[in-house]
DNA sequence: AGTTAGTCCCGGGAGC
DNA sequence: TGCTCCCGGGACTAA
């Protein structure tokens, strides 16, 4: 599933197939016209098919950039701006490409979405599986309230201290780390894979409540969410399921997990446990995490 | 008023 | 082969 390290490599490999490209086109499936005929949100949110279909052509992609697990593609026409901001939800994939058989696997075929014909004379092909992802067409960022309630980016100071501040606020203290960590008012981007990694990593079981673990702890424990992510970015995201990046190729981050999905220990070869976490699965080991 | 549980977008994979 | 159940990012809503 895809967490920051995954957006973020999506982000910068897309960014140059359309960056000051126009979008001249725009299809939307069958199934989600079904879907939204039925009165269902999928995948489009905020506006109709149809809406979407009337107002993105003619915009200028200016710019693409990653918020949170966010996509943020920075729209102009003429002296107008918008946003168009995306989110790969369980199992969302974008393919730039030439024609729909360029993209290789069969499920990612089967459920394509939202194609945007642009200049460069290629399609950029939204296809996602379980429809859990979204785009929402925006006049302004402050148009979807919940994007301005996001923790700031975790590679910055910032982030920090907005993630320390919170470990005092009294909703937060009596909580499980885990669900802390994966809080998105707390952090941005850490998901459950990311999350699991890192707990592992500073031995801190997943269900310890905040306000038992100290100060010092935290700090590490959030560099190490930091390092968890950025060895997730350098090795091109983790595939466990149906992460895809926009060459329809996998990452290689989940052969370097020690915990998320594990069945033992690497370390102490101990069998795992699993705990349901924030309603989230949570796989831990129950003697080196404490 | 703050917290929690349920709901909704779904198809695929596991298990029987 | 075919059925049923479960999973989950994140916002919203009901309790």
């Amino acid at each position: 599933m895809p967490e920051l390290p995954e957006v973020e490599g999506v982000v910068e490999s897309l960014r140059p197939f359309v960056i000051d490209q126009t979008i001249e086109e725009v299809e939307v499936s069958k199934q989600l016209l079904v879907s939204h005929e039925a009165g269902k949100a999928a995948i489009i949110k905020g506006c109709s098919p149809e809406e979407l279909i009337r107002e993105l052509p003619g915009y200028r992609i200016t710019a693409l950039t990653r918020k949170s697990k966010y996509m943020y593609f920075a729209l102009q026409r003429k002296n107008e701006e918008a946003l168009l901001v995306g989110h790969l939800g369980m199992t969302g994939a974008w393919f730039p490409v030439e024609t729909e058989e360029a993209i290789q696997e069969d499920k990612f075929r089967k459920h394509i979405h939202v194609k945007l014909r642009l200049s460069g004379g290629y399609w950029l092909i939204y296809s996602d599986i379980r429809r859990f992802g979204e785009l929402r067409l925006l006049q302004q960022e402050a148009d979807y309230p919940p994007l301005l309630q996001m923790a700031p980016e975790p590679f910055t100071e910032e982030g920090r201290q907005h993630y320390l501040s919170m470990s005092e606020i009294a909703k937060y203290r009596n909580k499980p780390v885990k669900g802390f960590i994966m809080d998105g008012h707390v952090l941005s981007g850490c998901g459950n894979i990311y999350a699991t990694e890192a707990l592992f990593r500073m031995k801190i079981h997943p269900n310890r409540k905040v306000a038992r673990i100290s100060k010092s702890r935290l700090n590490a424990l959030y560099d190490t969410i930091v390092d968890v992510l950025n060895e997730g970015i350098a090795r091109g995201g983790s595939s466990i399921s149906d992460y895809r990046n926009v060459n329809g190729g996998a990452g290689s981050m989940q052969h370097f997990l020690q915990m998320y999905g594990k069945k033992m220990c690497s370390t102490c070869l101990t069998e795992t446990k699993q705990l349901i976490i924030a309603g989230r699965t949570s796989t831990y080991c129950p003697k080196c995490q404490r």
